[in-house]
RNA sequence: GCCGGUGUAGUUCAAUGGUAGAACGAAGGACUCAUAAGCCUUAAACAGUGGUCCGAUUCCACUCACCGGCACCA
């Protein structure tokens, strides 16, 4: 018996073919406060994340830019290893699918390791087109043509590819999604999923010639003709980042007997994690993951983020201007889990000026200064909060939005107390009430940065600190014009 | 087209078979420890129609509006 549960999540890892977005944000400060929040419950965490480096897009985005596919690849990974580190993201691990050694023995063991019967060549014949240099269903044709190369005629071609036998497991996932083995977070999300499942399920391909995967990504083993797609190469990230290859103490820890493994991904790829990776594993013989929490997009005046529209909002612009904490506030409190939400400048300067500037850095102001002008030595016995229903139970379910707003609510609960009780005018007739007073709203300081801490790791920090040195600290959300 | 969801104050969201809550915004007030912040008070809403029920915003049906999914999109 290990004497902590083990606690396994990831983020998804997205193809590195232009800068990360705020969506990008989005997911890496969910995960990130999810993992901070287990770290505090005292679980053993490990949390990845990474980037698709093999994606076809990003071959394409190489090529555009005149660059070789390899640096483009490193240079736009950089920007995704970056923002982690600027949103202060507490991954212990970040996987390169095409760099990283274990990644690449991983998914050949991975493929060796399906039942032989479940992957297979077979005749893919569809319609191809040259400008986005995939396959297109004809049902998102306009025209006959490609709605985003409208003039370029399609190319019907026949190619020969490998696919996984995902018919041989339709029964077993229904099961599993339906007895709850397999979480799916939130419960829309599960039911889309069920009635894919419903509707019969194909096979899919899981390789690409190699002529049209422009030599990059990783070979079939046993067949250097073909190169593993996307989908089997990417999704396998999660178990070849934690040693599958080598069958490392990791991988068992936190994998085959860990107590709880988590993916955090975007509502576009509920279908790859929900049916294809699970069939994957199935195949292989490895567990499964134990629940995929499915966010939503962040939109920007109603609109998706796209590059044809130029409303992308790069999520270092805000950082830069705001911080860090902030963004991460914005991202957790003013964002639905699991819905769309949109995004308005207005809207997130409002977030800046109400909660962070008027509510919790006015809050840690006015109480420290009481404290550094009325106490002589720093209130003693500090404990943790007990954590309340609304806190632990808002994590359960997933509803971080509802979970941040209970910590704000207590603030606002502070500020009135401090209202209320005056220890500003108290200390000047009985001081000794006074100080009793303050003593009291610096522990409920405490207790805050306490619960802060999965959202607002440095403020908490900065916090706690203050209260130590029983000093007023520099303003935490400086104001702005 | 098929399947699923949503429609609550100006805005973003919550709850509930029996006085509908909060935040932001708005109006007023008392205070001064604080980042001219904070506190208190007030105004303000159940898409529409019909049904079940003693009673519906809550359950059901229909209408209207919006959103999501419907296979190779990280």
């Amino acid at each position: 018996m290990r004497e902590k549960k083990t606690f396994f999540i990831s983020t998804s890892i997205p193809y590195v073919n232009a800068r990360p977005h705020l969506g990008h944000a989005l997911e890496f400060v969910q995960a990130d406060i999810i993992a901070r929040y287990k770290r505090l419950l005292n679980e053993d965490v490990f949390f990845l994340s990474g980037t698709d480096d093999n994606a076809l897009k990003n071959v394409r985005a190489a090529e555009a830019a005149g660059e070789p596919v390899a640096d483009y690849v490193n240079k736009n990974a950089e920007n995704f290893r970056s923002l982690l580190r600027d949103l202060t993201i507490s991954n212990d691990d970040f996987i390169r699918t095409s760099t990283d050694r274990r990644h690449i023995a991983g998914v050949e063991k991975l493929w060796n390791s399906c039942k032989k019967e479940d992957i297979y060549k077979k005749k893919y014949k569809g319609f191809y087109c040259v400008g986005c240099e995939e396959f297109k269903t004809e049902k998102i044709l306009v025209s006959g043509e490609c709605p985003e190369h409208l003039g370029v005629k399609l190319e019907e071609i026949e190619e020969e590819n490998y696919f996984f036998k995902l018919s041989n497991y339709k029964d077993q996932i229904e099961k599993v999604i339906v007895s709850g083995e397999l979480q799916i977070i939130p419960e829309i999300r599960k039911n889309e999923t069920l009635a894919f499942i419903k509707g019969g399920l194909e096979d899919f391909s899981i390789s690409r010639s190699k002529e049209r995967a422009h030599g990059w990504g990783i070979p079939v083993p046993g067949d250097e003709s073909q190169m593993i797609y996307v989908w089997f190469d990417a999704l396998s990230n999660y178990i070849t980042a934690l040693g599958y290859a080598e069958n490392s103490e990791k991988f068992t820890n936190y994998w085959q007997e860990g107590d709880e493994r988590v993916h955090v991904i975007g509502k576009g790829v509920n279908r790859f994690h929900t049916i294809y990776w699970p069939a994957i594993l199935l195949s292989a013989g490895i567990r499964l993951p134990s629940k995929v929490f499915i966010h939503g997009y962040v939109t920007i005046g109603g609109e998706k983020m796209s590059k044809s529209i130029g409303n992308v909002v790069d999520p270092n612009d805000l950082i830069k201007e705001y911080g860090p904490e902030t963004v991460r506030h914005f991202l957790a409190q003013h964002t639905h889990p699991f819905n769309d939400t949109d995004l308005t400048i207005g809207r997130f300067r409002a977030v800046y000026g109400g909660d962070l500037v008027d509510g919790l850095g006015n809050l840690v102001a006015r109480i420290m200064q009481l404290a550094q002008t009325h106490l002589s030595t720093k209130v003693q016995d500090l404990t943790a909060p007990e954590l309340q229903k609304e806190y632990t139970e808002g994590f359960k379910s997933y509803r971080i939005d509802q979970v941040s707003d209970h910590v704000f609510r207590e603030i606002r609960k502070v500020d009135s107390e401090i209202d209320h009780k005056k220890p500003f005018s108290v200390v000047k007739d009985d001081p000794e009430e006074g100080k009793r007073i303050i003593s009291d709203l610096v522990k409920n300081l405490y207790h805050i940065s306490y619960l802060l801490v999965p959202f607002m790791p440095e403020t908490s920090k900065k916090i706690t600190d203050a209260i130590i040195a029983n000093k007023k600290p520099e303003n935490l959300f400086p104001r702005k014009d």
